[in-house]
DNA sequence: ATTGCCGGGGG
DNA sequence: CCCCCGGCAAT
């Protein structure tokens, strides 16, 4: 599977009469915020990656996406390499063209930060490639739903065939891996094969349902964090944290339905290991949110991004599996996303824009030490498959206004000491 | 080219 | 300590 960024497709575009790909764009592509891609039967080259030779059939997927990632999101087409090589047969065992629309899963929303950089650094990528058997026809969805989902600050649930490392959110699938039994394969009917089941197990997870109970590996204990500004409340439990926000911060939830999934933007998911690990955890804790800048009423006011990424951060960021663990089957990647929603039924497709967190992300794009991020490179010694290797680290400056910016430099005299002498600004702190 | 700021140095 | 600035890295 290969994720492309198209940079020529503009976030708030609509595709043409036809994608850069050549295919004709469906009716769909009428709704506002859908990119909707869909099968050039053969393509060899994608525009833009002259390098990448797609061999056999290359379906693409609709991707619904919203308007919070609008500048990397919506740019991105997910489709399928399919090694097999017929196009017929890749047309006949999808039973469609066009496969279904693939709604952001509302925990896209988590973290009111994002960082801008990341649009720059991670366009235009590649996050996986695998040669699959023909038989797994909804891999792209599933993995356009877990690329999606893993742009979330909440690692996912990590459950069946797909693996999670730690709790960085780096999702591995292992079609070869059998998923645990559960009701929700039981009722699919018995046809599906293993990885069929636990992809499409979590497929409708991730797509369609509240956050089932996590499980949770036994070193982690898990926590929610109120993200609403100026909040951090911290509790223990998915209910108890979503209670404390529609109570506290969205006073009982006015309109129904939209409240009562709107919780799960306010909240993040922190994890405390409570013991050593096979795996790095943690070196420490999250450092405590930085101080809000004297006399600024937005900061003062505002949530810190720098602390909910930070706390994102030490989740996800040092905790990448090795790149073996990566080879030829898992698209992963990391990334905070702004709160958002999407209905189903697409015809009353909401954007929530005007939250608090939103206003001030929107005014402070959000500044965020470092980022992880993910590429892939074609591999030989995966048998011709594209390799993703990941972590890449990288210094991000703060994007926090500072003395030099809100005064100028023709009133020199009123920065701060420390900017004056060039030394890391003490008014404006990241 | 601009910006933020580390490292270093002068007084 | 106060103050300045070269130089680097990020943008």
């Amino acid at each position: 599977f290969v994720i492309f960024s198209l940079p020529d497709m503009m976030p708030n575009t609509r595709l043409g009469k036809r994608s850069p790909f050549g295919a004709l764009v469906s009716p769909e592509t009428t709704r506002p915020g859908v990119v909707v891609a869909m099968g050039p039967q053969g393509i060899s080259r994608v525009r833009g990656h002259s390098d990448l030779k797609v061999r056999g059939n290359v379906r693409m997927i609709s991707v619904s996406s919203c308007w919070a990632l609008n500048t990397w999101l919506l740019s991105q087409v997910f489709f399928q390499c399919d090694d097999a090589g017929d196009p017929r047969a890749a047309n006949t065992s999808c039973g469609r063209s066009v496969s279904t629309c693939i709604d952001v899963p509302r925990r896209l929303g988590s973290a009111p930060s994002v960082c801008p950089s990341l649009v720059n650094i991670l366009s235009p990528m590649m996050l996986c490639c695998s040669r699959n058997a023909p038989q797994e026809v909804d891999m792209d969805e599933l993995t356009a739903a877990m690329v999606l989902s893993s742009l979330s600050c909440s690692p996912p649930p990590p459950q069946g065939s797909l693996s999670v490392s730690g709790s960085s959110g780096y999702w591995s699938v292992d079609p070869k891996s059998s998923a645990p039994s559960s009701p929700t394969d039981e009722a699919r009917g018995g046809s599906a094969t293993p990885p069929d089941e636990g992809l499409d197990m979590e497929l409708d997870q991730v797509l369609f349902e509240e956050p089932a109970p996590r499980k949770r590996r036994n070193s982690l204990k898990a926590a929610f964090r109120c993200l609403w500004p100026a909040c951090g409340k911290v509790l223990t439990s998915v209910v108890g944290i979503k209670r404390h926000i529609r109570t506290v911060h969205l006073h009982g939830g006015e309109h129904e339905r939209c409240s009562r999934s709107e919780e799960d933007f306010y909240y993040c998911e922190i994890n405390q290991w409570e013991e050593p690990h096979c795996q790095s955890p943690p070196s420490a804790p999250p450092p405590p949110p930085p101080s809000p800048p004297i006399g600024s009423a937005l900061s003062r006011s505002a949530p810190s991004p720098c602390s909910s990424f930070w706390q994102v951060q030490s989740e996800h960021s040092y905790q990448a599996p090795p790149p073996s663990q990566v080879v030829s089957q898992a698209a992963s990647c990391l990334l905070t996303a702004p709160p958002t929603t999407c209905s189903r039924q697409g015809a009353t497709f909401r954007v929530r824009s005007v939250s608090v967190g939103e206003q001030w992300l929107q005014q402070h794009s959000a500044p965020c030490r470092s980022v992880f991020l993910c590429s892939v490179v074609p591999s030989v010694a995966s048998g011709g498959a594209l390799t993703a290797v990941c972590l890449i680290f990288r210094r991000i400056r703060s994007e926090a206004k500072k003395c030099r910016k809100v005064y100028g430099i023709e009133h020199r005299e009123l920065w701060c000491t420390a900017c004056r002498w060039k030394k890391a600004c003490q008014r404006f702190l990241d």
